[in-house]
DNA sequence: CCGCCGACTGCAAGCGTTTGCAGGAAGGAA
DNA sequence: TTCCTTCCTGCAAACGCTTGCAGTCGGCGG
C-alpha cells in the first residue's frame, strides 16, 4: 500500500541502501544515482519512515519539551518559540506537560519513558523533583532548562536577582519605601528557581535601601491573575497597605491593578504596581514591568540543544543570562507625600548583552 | 546497555512473546507467569521502546495536534487541553506549528510527513488549503477539527454566527444602532470560518433589525490586541464613530478598550464594547463577552480521537457544537441619548446545551 | 483408556530503515 | 602489464518489538 523504500529501489534499479543514502545526501553515490533516485522517489511519493529510521539508526529527530502550565502566557510563548526553532531544522516537539493537581503533588513524571523518545530535552521552569532531575540526566540526552539553571546541565534564563532589583530600585526611586512584594507559592520550591530569586532581589534591594518589609508585604500570588487579585485585596485591606507592589509576574500585576480598581484605589495615584515578563497586554494597560524576552529564550534554547546535538557533546554545559528591561507605563508614579529620603540607591540596572558562563 | 524484551524473557524464563503479552495485559498468560514477568520487568527497570512497538503494531500511539498561533490564548488553552486528555490517555501530543509568515502565504503543511508517526490528528481552527484538507483525509487517520466543521470529519466548535448575534443583540437591547465589528483578515479566507461566521453573524443580526453598517464600521483586526489597537484608533477617528463595537476575540476587544482609553474616549459611557472568548483576563478588566468553553473543546477533541481510535470507525462523522455564553462586564452599557426605537429584536440567544448533529 | 478441547507458550517472520564490510570497476602509478 | 587506490554499490545483519500459527500439556467426557 504505502511505498517502502525497497519499491524505490527495485524502481530505480539499485539497492535500498544505495537509496537510503542518496537520499540523505550521504557521499559516495555518484551524481547520476542520486538524480535518479530521487526522481524515482518523488514520483512514487515515497516518505520515509521515521519509525524505521529511528529503529535503525537511534536517531529520533525530535525533542522533547517539558512544560508545566502550557496554558499561561509565558509557557505558551515559550513553546511556541522552541517548536518553531525546531521545525525549522527537520525537529519535532514531543510536548509533554506536567499536570499539577490544585491540591497536592504532582504526579511524578518518569524520564525512563523518554528512552528512545527523544534526541534531546528542554525543560521549561519545571519545579522538578531531585529524583526526576537524575532520571533525566541518567538519559544522557542533552538537556537544557529555562528559566532556571540546574548544575551540569545547559540553561537559559534571565537573572531574576537582577530583574527583581530593578524593579525595586525604580520604586524606591520614586520614594515608594511600603513596598510589597507578590510571588509564587512559597511552599513549591523545589528547583523552581524564579520566585524564590526575585524575591531575594526584593528583599536584598529593599535591605540595602535600610528598609525591612513587614511579613504581611510578602504575599504568595502563585504566578496567576487571581492570585494577583487575592494579593491586592488582602494587601489593600492592610491597617497600613503599601504604596507600591512589586508583582513576581505580569499576570499576578494585572490581578492587582483589578483589585485596587475594585477597592477603589488609584493607580498610581495611591499605589504604583510594576510586573515582570512585557506580557503581551502589559502595554495595553500601560503597566510598567520589567520586560524579558520570551520567545528569544525559547530560541536559544532550541538552538543550544540542536548545536549539542550536531557537535556531539560539544558546548555542553553552557549557561546563558538574557537581559531583563525596564519598560516604563502608566502604573508607577511618585510615592504620595514622598518624604525626601536620600537613599543610597544607585542608578537602575543597566541590561547588560547578552553573556554566557 | 538498555535492557530489552528479551533480558525480561530471558531473566523470567519464557520467550519474549510471552513477555510482550503479560506485560500488555494480553489475555492467554497464567496468572503466575504474569507475576513473575512484571516482577523481572521492574527489576530490571525494562520499558517498551514505543519505536519498536510502533515498527511492529503500526500503532504509534500520538496524536499529531496541528495549530497556527500556539502563543495566541485560545490557541495555547485548546493545545494545554487536548495534550492533558491525550496523556491521561498514554497518548501523546506531536506538536505541529503551521508558521505564517507575516507577509505573503504560509509555506504549505505536508500531511504525508504525518504517515506513521500518529494515530490520529487534531486541527485547530488551522486555514488549511484545499489540497491540504485533501492530504490530510488520504491519510486515513481519525481527524477532528476545533472551531471550524469540515465536511466529513469530526468537528467540535462553538456556533459562530449565533455568537456574534447574542453579542449584537445584546448591544442593540442597550440601544446602540452604530455598532462596529473589529475580525479577522478578510483575505485569509480559506477554511477559517470563524471570522466569517462571526462577521455574517453581526450582519444579519444588524439588517435584521433594520440597520445597514456602514462599510467603515467594518475592520479587520488579526484576532491580536495589537490589530484591536488599530481598528479602535480607526473607528475613533470616524466622524461619526460608533457608540459601540463588537470585537470577535477578547483580545482584539483588549486593544479596543486600550485604543479608546488613549483617546479619552470613556467606556462605556461613550463606547461599549463587547467581545468573544471569556478570555482569562476578561473578567479582570471587567469586559464584556460571549464565552466559549475552551479547555472543554479541547478535551472534547481528544476524546472523540480517542473515541475513534478505540471504537475502529465508529462514530466518525460526528459534530459537537458547544454553547456560548454572555458574560456581563462594565464595558458594555445604554446607548449615549439612546432613541427609544422599537426594535424588532428577540430575546438573547440562549445558550443550549451541547447539541450534536 | 482414548480422544478432544482449551489454556498457555514458543517459534519465527515480519515491521522499514540504516550501516559496517566487502566486492567490483575504473584509473593511475610503477 | 600489474598492483594499488579511489569511488560506488550491494549484502545482510541489526534495531526491539508484535503476532499468526503451531505445539505442548492437562483435564474431562465418552
Amino acid at each position: 500500500m504505502i511505498t517502502r523504500i525497497e519499491d524505490v529501489a527495485r524502481e530505480a534499479g539499485v539497492s535500498t541502501a544505495t537509496v537510503s543514502r542518496a537520499l540523505r545526501g550521504l557521499p559516495n553515490v555518484s551524481a547520476a544515482t542520486r538524480a535518479t533516485v530521487s526522481r524515482v522517489a518523488a514520483d512514487l511519493g515515497y516518505v520515509v519512515s521515521r519509525t524505521a529510521s529511528t529503529l535503525a539508526s537511534g536517531r529520533t529527530l525530535t525533542v522533547a519539551v517539558i512544560s508545566p502550565f502550557m496554558e499561561r502566557w509565558f509557557f505558551s510563548q515559550l513553546i511556541a518559540a522552541v517548536e518553531g526553532r525546531l521545525r525549522d531544522n527537520g525537529f519535532d516537539a514531543l510536548l509533554i506537560g506536567l499536570r499539577q493537581p490544585d491540591s497536592g503533588q504532582r504526579e511524578p513524571f518518569e524520564p525512563e519513558t523518554l528512552r528512545g523518545r527523544a534526541d534531546a530535552v528542554v525543560v521549561l521552569t519545571v519545579p522538578l523533583t531531585g529524583s526526576e532531575l537524575d532520571g533525566l540526566r541518567r538519559l544522557g540526552l542533552p538537556t537544557v532548562y529555562v528559566g532556571a539553571s540546574i548544575g551540569g546541565a545547559m540553561s537559559v534564563r534571565i537573572d531574576d536577582v537582577a530583574v527583581a532589583r530593578t524593579a525595586t530600585e525604580h520604586l524606591l526611586q520614586l520614594g515608594h519605601t511600603q513596598i510589597a512584594y507578590v510571588g509564587g507559592d512559597p511552599q513549591q520550591r523545589l528547583n523552581f528557581s524564579a520566585p524564590a530569586d526575585r524575591r531575594a532581589g526584593w528583599m536584598a534591594t529593599m535591605r540595602g535601601a535600610g528598609l525591612d518589609p513587614a511579613p504581611e508585604y510578602d504575599l504568595p500570588g502563585r504566578f496567576t491573575a487571581a492570585g494577583g487579585v487575592a494579593a491586592g485585596e488582602q494587601l489593600l485591606s492592610l491597617r497600613h497597605p503599601p504604596t507600591a507592589v512589586f508583582a513576581a509576574s505580569d499576570e499576578m500585576a494585572f490581578g492587582v491593578l483589578a483589585a485596587a480598581a475594585a477597592a477603589g484605589v488609584a493607580v498610581p495615584g495611591r499605589l504604583s504596581v510594576i510586573g515582570v515578563d512585557g506580557h503581551e497586554l502589559s502595554s495595553l494597560v500601560g503597566l510598567t514591568t520589567v520586560s524579558q524576552p520570551v520567545a528569544d529564550q525559547g530560541r536559544l534554547a532550541a538552538e543550544m540543544v540542536l548545536e549539542a546535538l550536531a557537535g556531539e557533546q560539544l558546548r555542553r554545559h553552557e549557561h546563558v543570562v538574557v537581559p531583563g528591561h525596564l519598560q516604563l507605563g502608566r502604573t508607577t508614579a511618585e510615592a504620595p507625600c514622598a518624604p525626601t529620603l536620600a537613599l543610597s540607591v544607585g542608578p537602575p540596572v543597566e541590561p547588560g548583552d547578552v553573556f554566557v558562563t
